[in-house]
DNA sequence: TTGGCATGACTACAATTGTAATCAAGGAGA
DNA sequence: TCTCCTTGATTACAATTGTAGTCATGCCAA
């Protein structure tokens, strides 16, 4: 099943991890989950949703008169796509100079310094 | 000097990789660093950097009559600032598990991994 | 039963993007 | 000198995106 994984742009992934974090969901449900993390119109959230259904990144169910919208692709997969794609734009492909950009620059804890270092334990080991 | 960062899109980028690396170039010598990269047409080329110096992105020195152009705005500043947009949009902000996911599925070297490893002991001495 | 509200469908509209073609003017070669 | 080539300037044009408004229709409340 090679899916071919639509193109999500910018206030798109708004919906879309919405959708992700707490399943299906009516228009209205995005709308109220939204609520006061973006200035839109629910008109604008409910024109996202449509062209998310358009590109058959999201699918309905009907439920009475309304739809119940549920998103058909992967969270991981959309993330890892997307991740890739920047990496490209950014760095050529570069991965390990982008890490290291990241590295440098991020805010971290301690602790998540740590688990990070893990990750990496477990990578040179692996 | 709080300069705006213009919005470079996606092929955008590839213009100003080129002037990043080479320093000011003429059109040609752009169209011609890009060749066997890209597909596009020199006259997509011009046009693209044609739109960067709208932007504000790329400036240039009259030559004769060809012009001379060169980046105004710095790489640091450019992968920084799309970056953090990066991680804002995908990971909606959350650099932690932005970089755990990273490092989770890059194709490292032994080396490589190694100097991530020294970035973030480093980091963790701060 | 009837009017209004909620919701999906359709329409709008400018800005940005990808991908060029055409036009105009100066320099180089015939 | 006249013509063609090169290069910047202007124009093209559809798709995508951000941000909604209008239309039609079915349920609920009065």
């Amino acid at each position: 099943m090679s899916k071919e994984l639509p193109r999500i742009a910018e206030s798109e992934w708004r919906i879309m991890q919405v959708l992700w974090e707490k399943g299906p969901q009516t228009a209205n449900e995005v709308v109220g989950a939204l609520a006061g993390e973006v200035h839109w119109k629910p008109r604008t959230v409910k024109t996202l949703i449509r062209r998310l259904v358009k590109k058959g990144a999201v699918g309905f169910q009907e439920e009475g008169l309304r739809y119940r919208y549920s998103a058909l692709v992967a969270e991981s997969e959309c993330v890892r796509s997307e991740t890739k794609s920047f990496v490209r734009r950014v760095y050529q492909g570069a991965m390990k100079p982008a890490l290291a950009a990241f590295l440098e620059h991020a805010e971290l804890s301690p602790q998540e310094i740590e688990e990070l270092q893990d990750i990496l334990e477990q990578k040179r080991k692996g």
